[in-house]
DNA sequence: CATTAGCACTCAAGATGTGCGAGTGCTAAC
DNA sequence: GTTAGCACTCGCACATCTTGAGTGCTAATG
């Protein structure tokens, strides 16, 4: 347990060098107006503070700068309650403002987020894999060509493009769809395609001619490879910060943000509420320099989605913790509202 | 007009640059096998191609490196025939196996055409506005909520999120789709919004109660405030080139990148066919240091969409130009054999 | 006995200096 | 017209110097 002075200088420290990113020195610290105390006695304090991992320096004679183990600290000690801010206000309104298209509300939100950290935000959609299937249609586009629509209970909409095989009349059609219908509402996604090897099958082959032509068409409409989705705002930001200057860093996280899989792991995680990894504790070699805030948001008791922020390690963690619980509290709610109506 | 002797000097400096990166001097090209002069007479000729303008120098006694008049000679002059190659076939190839999801084509497109040359690729979607509404349908979520779906003859699916006016019965929905489709089968994306105010409008009032409230949701789903889509491939690409050791470029170039709208702009072009437009020959700052090479893929007599490459001034653009144009093809005869089929 | 002033020491970063080598332009010879 | 030779240029890499912010230690102080 830290004394109490050693903890306002560990947090004015931490606070300083968030701000300004370069090395605090004892000099600066003892002009700050919480801290009473000569250079030389700080320096004591800092030794002491070094001496239990919770700061480093740069160069033997640097002023000190937080390790990780220090911001993981300053993160599990010093940010207790933290404050509603008006910029989690603004970021309230403006989501209940905008109830409108769910895709649209994911990417404001981290556009929003983005903008008042100035980190990267990731934010993974909400499962389409477990919602429930509410509706399939096909349209018609020309003789050969139809479009097959497939609507959830979340109001989420996916389409294929489908060849219609030369055979199949207009009759067979209406029929095809009349059984899919009846038979798949309310199955989950994931459900569908092993739904229509077994209990389907046999149906649509006395029904249906030629069904085993459709067969493979609808096979391919049904299966649903792309397990989440996938949103990023602000991915500029980071290259403003100064630990950005090196291009090989900005290529490599980069390079990991253009691999939808990759990022999907990194947010997923069993827990749920906020998450801090600070640094190394990335398993990602991208991101192992980098701080990484998630929190998952739901819809009722499954885990719908998760909201990330990226920024460097020296971040602003009392503001970011606040915005994302407020953030993915209010995403919650949005989508229990959805489900409530229903 | 140059002489043959000056043609093969620019030429080998050129095609040396955008390998190396580095300034050319004389002795390096007089190894060259197609060259067969002494350093000094190729610096004469080099001194030559200065004063035209085609090349320059980093200072005062480096090699020379080509001017951006010097690429657009060479892209003017030297490459006439563009053969047709490996990758292009390839590229051919692979897009053929993939007639299935329009927007999956694109992507794919993107991301290969990447792959082959190392540079970053922007393509603009074909003009959704231009399309002409197939049918429109309302699929219930639950008693507030409905997903209004807009499908287009090309094959198009658009969705909104509608909130139902507690008023509004099933009856009234079902006659107020119907009316829809009546009234605005193969308008024109871009017209729905202005139909809706007009034609339609009193047609509705006869037959919908509450007419009037509905119209508000229903113009918000017509409107469709995003022209073009972009899909952008190998965006990490550029970092590679050494061009990019500076942020500031990086950033700069990024931050264009976020906003489609620039994006749309530097693309859409009245001319169709190849545009090479080299260096400071782009009006935006961003890019005024590379070089963006398009080319527009039509629909008929509409011209529907356009590919770019993106990479350093010192381009490949013998490579980029025959893989650009194969792929544009090939993209404007996907499109054609789906309107046929119509 | 905790606190502080003073001082010698350390080290990163920027400024300055130097040698090297790739490359040029010019001139004179072939 | 072409080429060899030579003096000259200048960026770049490398070493050296200077500066200043910051430290740790010690001795004096309330």
């Amino acid at each position: 347990m830290l004394t109490d002075r050693q903890l306002i200088i560990l947090q004015t420290i931490i606070d300083n060098f968030i701000q300004t990113a370069t090395p605090v020195g004892s000099r600066v610290l003892s002009k700050n107006e919480k801290i009473s105390l000569s250079a030389a006695t700080i320096r004591n304090v800092m030794a002491d503070l070094e001496d239990l991992g919770l700061l480093e320096k740069t160069h033997s004679s640097s002023g000190r700068i937080p390790s990780e183990k220090g911001y993981r600290y300053y993160v599990d000690h010093v940010i207790g309650p933290s404050i509603k801010n008006k910029e989690v206000d603004l970021l309230t309104h403006m989501i209940e403002d905008n109830i409108y298209e769910y895709e649209q509300i994911v990417q404001t939100s981290a556009d929003l987020l983005s903008k008042l950290t100035n980190y990267t935000t990731i934010i993974l959609g909400p499962d389409v894999i477990k919602a429930r299937l509410k509706q399939i249609q096909f349209i018609t586009i020309s003789p050969q060509l139809a479009v097959a629509i497939l609507v959830t209970n979340t109001g989420h909409v996916e389409h294929r493009s489908v060849t219609i095989p030369s055979g199949l009349n207009v009759n067979d059609l209406e029929k095809l769809v009349n059984i899919l219908n009846e038979k798949l509402y309310n199955v989950p996604i994931i459900h569908l395609e092993k739904m229509l090897e077994t209990e389907i099958y046999n149906l649509m082959k006395k029904h249906i001619n030629q069904y085993d032509q459709m067969y493979t068409y609808l096979k391919s409409v049904m299966r649903y490879e792309q397990p989440v989705k996938v949103f990023i705002g602000g991915q500029t930001n980071l290259l403003t910060q100064p630990e950005f200057r090196d291009i090989e860093k900005v290529y490599s996280l980069y390079t990991m943000m253009e691999n939808e899989e990759k990022i999907a792991k990194l947010l997923e995680s069993p827990s749920s509420g906020i998450k801090v990894t600070i640094g190394n504790e990335n398993e990602n070699d991208a991101i192992n320099h980098l701080s990484l805030i998630t929190s998952s948001y739901n819809l009722g008791l499954n885990q719908m989605g998760t909201i990330g922020l990226l920024g460097p390690t020296r971040m602003e963690y009392k503001k970011v913790i606040t915005l994302l619980k407020s953030l993915s509290n209010e995403l919650s709610q949005l989508l229990r509202q959805a489900e409530d109506k229903e």
